[in-house]
DNA sequence: ATAAAAAAAGACAATAATATCTTTATATAT
DNA sequence: ATATATAAAGATATTATTGTCTTTTTTTAT
């Protein structure tokens, strides 16, 4: 569904938030051990995210990245967007340059339904939400239970 | 969602089923030409769902590729498992390996209902329906209008 | 039997995604 | 001012996907 890279994307970020207050910095490393990514491509992941203004950091002792706590909370559709890309979730199902509602390919019309589904689920779910479920313990991101 | 390849491979099957009867077969280029598909990539997809009995073939002049017509309707989640895998449709949303139900991921719940729903259209849409959807001229294969 | 047509199989090339390692720039604390 | 910690950037490696080309096998028609 969603590239590597997205799905330690979010992961990031839902980390990120569940830590955050009183404007203390996340450190990359902590970052990757926290969710399990690898360090130097998650760097990666993060220089996008931050070029997007999704994420913001400092560099230096106690540098780190965080989330802008007066900006709007962040929609797993921009993570999605921001990382995999704007036609990721726009194309034809069946891969077809001309595919629209007027002139469909074969599945245009059931697959159009699931994906909106998809967008409006992305786009409704944010960062912090998810970040605040994470805090209660209603979810987890570790692969194991250590 | 899918990969290139799947694609191709639904697009193919659509494609023989659209052109079937009185045991007929379609020839390799025929199906490129016609789904505007790399040849020799789209022989490969075949040779899979071939081999997973989706599809029959016959070598030889007059051969090519046809879909039994005795045999039940063939689902596109028949199709998607053949080529993208079995856990393609299965994993974590966020790629945690130990995400379920009872220990689940951050966007476990709101990710299943989306993909419960795309299953369940990848399992109520057959080839040979939406192959005569197309003979209806209700949809296209092609990304051209000539 | 033989030739031709077609799928099957295998080898390789190109591209994209993922991952690792090294160097550089910059901010902070001392 | 300096040292240090950290993100940013760059270079390279690995793997997976996509795509191309060649050879082999099998079937059919002659």
């Amino acid at each position: 569904m969603f590239s590597k890279a997205c799905k330690y994307a979010i992961r990031a970020l839902i980390y990120i938030a569940s830590k955050e207050g009183e404007g203390n910095r996340i450190g990359l490393s902590e970052i990757a051990a926290a969710i399990d990514s690898p360090v130097h491509f998650t760097a990666k992941i993060m220089q996008i995210l931050s070029k997007q203004g999704i994420v913001s950091s400092v560099k230096g002792p106690n540098g780190g990245f965080y989330l802008e706590a007066e900006s709007l909370p962040v929609t797993l559709l921009e993570v999605v967007r921001a990382i995999d890309g704007v036609h990721h979730l726009s194309g034809c199902g069946l891969g077809l340059k001309k595919c629209s509602d007027s002139f469909p390919c074969p599945v245009h019309h059931e697959f159009s339904e699931v994906r909106d589904d998809l967008l409006r689920m992305l786009n409704e779910n944010t960062i912090q939400y998810l970040a605040h479920e994470l805090s209660l313990g209603n979810s987890t991101l570790k692969n194991s239970l250590t």
